[in-house]
DNA sequence: GGAGGCGCGCTTTAC
DNA sequence: GCGCGCCTCC
C-alpha cells in the first residue's frame, strides 16, 4: 500500500483522533503534543508521562498533521527505549507498508547513514566494522608497544578514553587537559595519529567514529547533508540533556532544513557528563534556537507524595539547576524506608528478605527493583537472591557479547565480512589453536605493514610465509584457507553466514577444546544462543543480512535483555535505570565512596560537579519509584578480598526527615513486614570523651558531637580503625561502662 | 608455541 | 578475591 492510501484510509480515524488522542492528558501534556512546527523543548520531570508524550505526538504528526512516518527522525538513548518507544507508536498508528519512522540511537542511526553513504568518505567502504570499546583497547595496545612505550605506563584504557572525549568534544579539544597534567601529551597525540591510521586501513569504526563520520559527511557534503535535512520533516531527541557536543552539532543538520526539532529532557537527570554530555546543550536550547517554545512537565504521576518529596528536596542541593515544581495529586504513601545493615552480604540478604516481604503481601517479584551504583554489588546481591528462590533478572550491559567464544566467532563473521579488520583477524588467527604465536604474528605483520597491507590480504600473498616455519606456516596457511571459504557469507543471511563459519571452524571440536570439563559456563550453548539470534534477526530483517546482523550485535549494550513483563526482580545499574520505573525499587550501597563514587569525585576536574552529577544519579534512582523505596548501606563493605569500613552517604542527610524511617541492625529483626518507625533519641546521652563500641570499628572513644537530629555526628577515634566520622543516626553506636 | 603458576591491580557508569 | 598478563618450563 502506498503511503497516500494509508493516509487516506487513516482520514476518517484522524477526524476524531485529536481528540481521542489527547484524551487524558493534563494541558501541558496535550500543549507539548499538539504544538504545531517549529523548535521546542519540554522540560519533563521524572514521572510526568514524556514517552506518552513524544509518542502521541508522533502520531498526532502522522494522523493529523500530514507528515509521512519515514520523515520522522526520532533519537533515544537506549536501545530499550528506541524499542519502547516504536511499539507504542506503532501501537497509535497501524504500520502502513511505506515505511516506518526512524527511532533509534545516535549510534545505530547513523551506521544506517553510513551503510549507504559512507563511500563518499574516503578510504572506507559500506562493510566497514564495528570496533567495541574492548577492541579499541587492545588496539591501542598494540600500538603503545609497537611505539616502544610501557603499556603499564600508558595504559590503553586511559588512552583511549582520552581519544574518545576528544572526538565527542569536536572543536573544543584543545581545552581537554590530560588526567594527569603530565608530560606525555606527545605520546597521547602520537598514539592517537596512528590509532586512526589503523582504523582506517582496516576499515573500521569506533562507536565514536561512527558519529563523527556522520558528522564529517555533513561537514563535507553538503548535498548528502541536505538530502536528510530535507527527508527529516520531523525531529525528535529524547534525554536531551545528555546530549555532547558530536550528537549536538548532528542534531542540528539534521532540522537545518525544516527546523522542526522537538527535544525533551530533565537537567536534574543528566547523568552521562563523564561521557561526553553537555548539560549547556538543553540549558541553551532557547538561545541556540530562539523562536523555541518551552513546555514543561511538572505533574508526577509516578510516585507517591512522600517520594517526591524526598527527590525533590535531594536534588535541591545541586546548584546548577533550574528550579522545578514537581507535584502529585497521588497519596502520600509509606515512609521512605532506610536500613543500616552490617556488610554486603547481610545487605543482600536483607533485600531478599524485603522482596520475599512484599510478595507475600500480594506484590509480584517483577514489581521490584534493586539499583545499586557499581556492577561489583551486583554479586552479592544475586547469591541472596538465589539462595532464597527469588527469581531475578540482571538487566545490564553486554554481558553476553562480551563473552570470550561469542565474541570469537563474531570477530570471524567481521572478518567474513571486512577481511581488512586486522582486529579480529589477530583475535582469532590462532583461535582454535593453529600453532600460530606472537613471533609469526609479529612476522607477518611486518611483511603487511611494510607493503601497507591488511594482515589478511597479506597472507594471499605466497611470499609472507618465506620468513615463517614449521606448525605456524601451516597454521597460517590454513587461516589463510580459512578466510577464503568465509568470504562468500558476507552476502548471506545471518544465520546461514554463522553456520557457514561454525561449520569452517569445526565448532563442535573447539567447544570440546575449551572445555575442560570444570567449567561451568556452557560454552556451546552461548553459541547456540548467537545462532538463535542470528535466526530471529533474519526474520526480523530480512534485508539485514550479515552486515545488519552484525552492525546490531555491536550496538546492543544494554542488550534489550530487559524483559518488563516478566515477573523477576530487576537488578540495575543506576545508570541503566533511568526511564523505568517499578512499584517497590531498593537503592543498595547508598555509602559515601560508593555514592558519590570516590573515582567520579577524585577523577573529576571539578568534584562539586561530579558530586552533583552523583546526586542526580540518586534523585534518577529514587524517582523510579512507584510506592515503596528502601535504601539500604552497610557499614563495612568487602573490597579486592579485603574491605573497609563504610559511612552512610552524604546524600542521606539530605532526604527529609518526616518521609524517612530508618532502621538499624537491631530494630529490624522482626521488621520485614510494614512501614519502619523512624528512630529516635539516637545519639541524645553521649558525651565526648565517653567510650563507646561500634559493630564493625570495635572500641573506641568519642572526641567530638555535631549536629542535632538526623544530622547528628560523632568523631569517635576507634583503637584499631583509626578516626572516624559517624552519623548517630545509623551508626549504632553502643555505650560502655567508662 | 603452549600450558600452568604466580603476582599485580583492580571495580564506576555505557553506545 | 578474581582475572589478566607475564614468566617459566616443557
Amino acid at each position: 500500500m502506498d503511503w497516500l492510501d494509508v493516509k487516506d484510509s487513516l482520514a476518517e480515524a484522524a477526524e476524531q483522533s485529536d481528540e481521542t488522542l489527547t484524551e487524558g492528558l493534563n494541558p501541558q501534556q496535550r500543549e507539548a503534543v499538539l504544538n504545531g512546527d517549529g523548535p521546542l523543548l519540554i522540560v519533563a520531570g521524572p514521572g510526568s508521562g514524556k514517552t506518552r508524550v513524544v509518542t502521541t505526538r508522533i502520531a498526532n504528526l502522522i494522523l493529523n498533521r500530514g507528515v509521512a512516518p519515514w520523515e520522522i527522525l526520532a533519537i533515544t538513548f537506549t536501545n530499550k527505549a528506541a524499542k519502547e518507544m516504536r511499539e507504542r507508536v506503532e501501537r497509535l498508528v497501524p504500520a502502513g507498508d511505506g515505511g516506518a519512522p526512524w527511532i533509534g540511537t545516535f549510534h545505530s542511526m547513523c551506521a544506517r547513514i553510513l551503510r549507504r553513504e559512507i563511500d563518499a568518505l574516503d578510504g572506507y567502504t559500506r562493510d566497514f566494522s564495528i570496533h567495541d570499546t574492548g577492541d579499541r583497547n587492545g588496539l591501542i595496545k598494540s600500538i603503545v608497544k609497537e611505539l616502544g612505550y610501557d603499556p603499564k605506563r600508558f595504559r590503553a584504557q586511559v588512552i583511549g578514553g582520552w581519544i574518545s572525549s576528544r572526538k565527542n568534544n569536536r572543536g573544543r579539544e584543545d581545552g581537554l587537559q590530560l588526567s594527569d597534567g603530565s608530560m606525555d601529551e606527545d605520546v597521547y597525540h602520537a598514539v592517537e595519529k596512528k590509532y586512526r591510521e589503523r582504523m582506517q586501513q582496516q576499515n573500521a569504526l569506533d562507536f565514536d567514529d561512527l558519529l563523527l563520520k556522520v558528522l564529517d559527511l555533513f561537514d563535507n557534503h553538503p548535498g548528502v547533508r541536505d538530502g536528510y535535512a530535507r527527508r527529516f520533516r520531523q525531529v525528535l531527541v529524547d534525554e536531551y540533556q545528555d546530549t555532547n557536543r558530536v550528537q549536538y552539532l548532528l542534531v542540528r543538520h539534521f532540522a537545518s532544513f525544516h527546523q522542526n526539532l522537538t527535544v525533551c529532557g530533565d537537567p536534574d537527570q543528566s547523568i552521562y557528563a563523564w561521557r561526553g554530555a553537555d548539560i549547556r546543550n538543553i540549558l541553551d536550547f532557547e538561545q541556540d534556537f530562539p523562536s523555541a517554545k518551552v513546555v514543561r512537565l511538572e505533574q508526577n504521576y509516578r510516585s507517591t507524595a512522600r517520594i517526591l518529596d524526598a527527590a525533590n528536596v535531594v536534588i535541591a542541593n545541586n546548584q546548577a539547576r533550574k528550579d522545578k515544581d514537581l507535584f502529585t495529586e497521588g497519596e502520600q504513601g509509606e515512609q521512605i524506608a532506610v536500613i543500616e545493615c552490617g556488610d554486603e552480604n547481610d545487605e543482600a540478604r536483607e533485600i531478599a528478605a524485603q522482596v520475599r516481604s512484599h510478595v507475600a503481601r500480594g506484590g509480584r517479584y517483577g514489581d521490584c527493583a534493586v539499583l545499586y551504583r557499581a556492577g561489583f554489588l551486583q554479586r552479592a546481591i544475586e547469591t541472596a537472591l538465589r539462595y532464597d528462590s527469588v527469581p531475578y533478572q540482571v538487566v545490564a550491559g553486554l554481558e553476553f557479547y562480551q563473552r570470550k567464544e561469542i565474541k570469537d566467532v563474531v570477530a570471524y563473521l567481521r572478518l567474513a565480512l571486512n577481511p581488512a579488520d586486522d582486529v579480529a583477524f589477530v583475535r582469532v588467527v590462532n583461535t582454535p589453536s593453529r600453532g600460530v604465536g606472537d613471533t609469526s604474528l609479529a612476522r607477518l605483520a611486518s611483511f603487511a605493514a611494510e607493503r601497507g597491507l591488511s594482515l589478511s590480504a597479506a597472507l594471499g600473498d605466497p611470499l609472507a610465509l618465506e620468513a615463517i616455519r614449521g606448525r605456524a606456516k601451516k597454521g597460517l596457511a590454513t587461516f589463510g584457507e580459512l578466510m577464503e571459504e568465509l568470504a562468500p557469507a558476507r552476502e548471506l543471511d545471518a544465520a546461514v553466514a554463522l553456520d557457514v563459519v561454525l561449520e569452517a571452524i569445526d565448532v563442535d571440536r573447539w567447544m570440546a577444546e575449551l572445555d575442560d570439563g570444570t567449567s561451568t559456563v556452557d560454552r556451546a550453548a552461548n553459541v547456540e544462543e548467537l545462532r538463535a539470534f542470528a535466526a530471529e534477526y533474519d526474520s526480523r530483517q530480512p534485508d539485514g543480512k550479515l552486515r545488519g546482523m552484525l552492525e546490531e550485535v555491536a550496538l546492543v549494550a544494554d542488550t534489550d535483555a530487559y524483559e518488563g513483563d516478566e515477573d523477576r526482580v530487576k537488578l540495575m545499574t543506576l545508570h541503566a535505570c533511568k526511564g523505568l520505573e517499578f512499584p517497590f525499587v531498593v537503592i543498595a550501597g547508598a555509602e559515601d565512596e560508593l555514592l558519590p563514587h570516590e573515582r567520579a569525585v577524585d577523577e573529576a576536574e571539578d568534584p562539586d560537579t561530579a558530586i552533583e552529577e552523583e546526586r542526580r544519579l540518586f534523585y534518577v534512582g529514587i524517582t523510579r519509584a512507584m510506592k515503596r523505596l528502601l535504601i539500604t548501606h552497610t557499614t563495612f563493605r568487602s573490597f579486592y578480598g579485603g574491605g573497609r569500613p563504610t559511612l552512610p552517604s552524604r546524600y542521606l542527610r539530605e532526604l527529609p526527615e518526616g518521609d524517612v524511617a530508618g532502621v538499624g541492625p537491631e530494630e529490624r529483626e522482626e521488621e520485614a513486614l510494614g512501614a519502619f518507625d523512624p528512630v529516635e533519641g539516637t545519639g541524645a546521652g553521649l558525651v565526648v570523651g565517653e567510650l563507646v563500641q561500634h559493630p564493625h570499628f570495635g572500641r573506641g572513644r568519642i572526641e567530638a558531637l555535631a549536629g542535632a537530629g538526623i544530622n547528628a555526628r560523632a568523631t569517635v577515634v576507634f583503637n584499631t580503625a583509626g578516626r572516624k566520622q559517624l552519623l548517630l543516626q545509623y551508626a549504632s553506636l553502643e555505650r560502655l561502662e567508662a
